[in-house]
DNA sequence: TATCGGTCTTTTATCGACAAGAGACAATGA
DNA sequence: TCATTGTCTCTTGTCGATAAAAGACCGATA
């Protein structure tokens, strides 16, 4: 009753190490496995003994040894490696995008349960942990209901996202500079100069680094709620990508260059100039994402009973 | 197996309504009641049989009246009028701060169900609730770890707080001049004068006061995210004030002094001169709550397996 | 025709069960 | 003595069941 993903994942995980090995060759013990697989012992013994039956490797268990590589084939299925809660997490997004739904909407834990075959009990968790996003709103002893990816939404994100970010970013020019988060940046940098120089043909990749970009700053704040709002945000963009492809390489080419004006200006270590980079390229992140929401009936929550 | 908190809430709602009717009065109509009593029609139903079987109300149905007063005694205790999700909270509070839990701790689920007497589901929901303060962090497959009330929770707390609320104290100035903010403050500002003339016996009111004060500055930013962060300082604030009593009477003559001087900036409507008055009275609300945390040993979360 | 109470259906809150997984301790061997 | 595997216990993740509560529908009636 508790679902084997955590077994699955650290098989596939055994598979894809083993097979760069070479049939004769030791295997590692148990306890070092357990830190390269990254599981409880209990579960590394469960993945061997599981090997041991398929004879991949040898049944002395006081000296394995690798008998053949093995099949890639027989690997479990990406699915059956997510555990349900993060399934749930991830139909229930897609189930919001596909369905287009609309401010007020209220979410029925029993329905949502039977369409994506768990029980209530797993959506009720994942509800409980989604709603500190503020999409959902809990009416006691009644349902969830959606508050609606409305322009307003958008405008108290970006609020608290350029609050959190200029002192982030302001912060972040003010380490040492032996600090790794130099370095890190300059890298960033480089792959954005790299970047915008095939942007025509790579251009999807950008959401990933403009992520990795963001986070960087924000975690120089060393706050964990700064840390923690940034989760949002990048939920938000996650799926805001998926569903908005309207001029999208275009949309990309200027954040880069806009971000490429952001470093320079950390690398300034100028207060005053971070700020107004910063604000800048957050003005017209704002206004891209406000373009790509649809306009919706106003006060859609309050007109309802 | 639900728990009959709603009917018990209610059947007490409806026996202190009923207790200031005269004998022969009628019942007002269910639909009625149901606005009232703020619950189901089903609940009040409920509630109206059981008032019923004991003799409070005629049994025409069609058209109640009121028979005798209800008994204040044989209302239900408090205790059983609360949900179980509601008094996980309340209990789970207590066992922290009397406990004294150590940043670290691991927290075990079963143990708190058994201590608790819920099952291991209501301590789950109310955890998985509860992490959104960031006090509390999930190992998956193992329990949940406390990050504890350390020097540097508050110093975070602190800094996002100050940020939010300057930035809604400039912002609630921007008000128009009819608006019912205006009034309310003055409300406030008035009842912190009153306050300060009976500070030596009254000085326990405080908290409840700051606590609406700083909520009203917050509402008007109008953004979920500022108004939702001050759920934890609420919290913080609530159980901090029940556990350090020492300089109470000082420290609040003290925060309401800074209070007026806070308002006045309000009223005269000079972002400049608020965001002063703001930072001021923040800057000393953070050193009043530094100096009530315990030395503790920096970085006992990173010492742990 | 709008409101009332009666009846029935659907949904939520809470519990207890139990397999998977984590971790502690014991036994063994180099 | 230390690391290794074997064994056992305790905890977590997930499910399904069930009582309480919400709410829809209906006929009556004023």
């Amino acid at each position: 009753m508790k679902g084997d993903a955590v077994f699955k994942r650290t098989y596939n995980q055994a598979v894809a190490n083993f097979a760069l090995m070479n049939p004769g060759e030791t295997i590692a013990s148990e306890n070092n496995l357990k830190i390269t697989l990254d599981a409880s012992r209990t579960t590394v013994r469960k993945v061997l003994f599981e090997m041991e039956a398929k004879g991949v490797i040898s049944a002395d268990r006081a000296n394995r040894i690798l008998l053949r590589r093995p099949k890639q084939q027989d690997v479990f299925p990406r699915s059956e490696t997510m555990s349900i809660s993060a399934q749930v997490e991830k139909k229930f997004m897609e189930w919001m995008l596909r369905t287009d739904l609309q401010p007020g909407h209220v979410i029925n834990e029993l329905e949502l349960a039977r369409q994506f075959r768990v029980s209530t009990s797993g959506i009720r968790e994942f509800l409980n942990r989604f709603s500190r996003f503020k999409l959902i709103e809990k009416r006691p002893n009644s349902g969830w209901c959606f508050r609606g990816f409305t322009r307003d939404f958008a405008l108290e994100l970006f609020e608290v996202r350029e609050l959190f970010e200029t002192r982030s970013a302001i912060s972040f020019a003010t380490r040492p500079l032996d600090s790794e988060a130099w370095t890190v940046l300059k890298e960033i940098e480089t792959e954005h100069r790299k970047l915008l120089r095939n942007i025509t043909k790579q251009y999807h990749d950008f959401s990933d680094l403009d992520e990795r970009f963001h986070q960087l700053i924000n975690n120089a704040s060393n706050n964990r709620f700064i840390v923690d709002f940034y989760d949002l945000i990048s939920l938000i963009f996650h799926y805001h990508y998926q569903w908005n492809k309207v001029d999208e390489r275009k949309r990309n080419q200027a954040a880069i260059v806009e971000h490429l004006d952001y470093i320079e200006a950390l690398f300034s270590r100028d207060p005053s100039r971070i700020e107004l980079a910063c604000k800048s390229h957050l003005k017209s992140a704002r206004k891209t994402l406000l373009a790509s929401i649809k306009t919706q009936t106003p006060n859609a929550i309050e007109n309802l009973p």
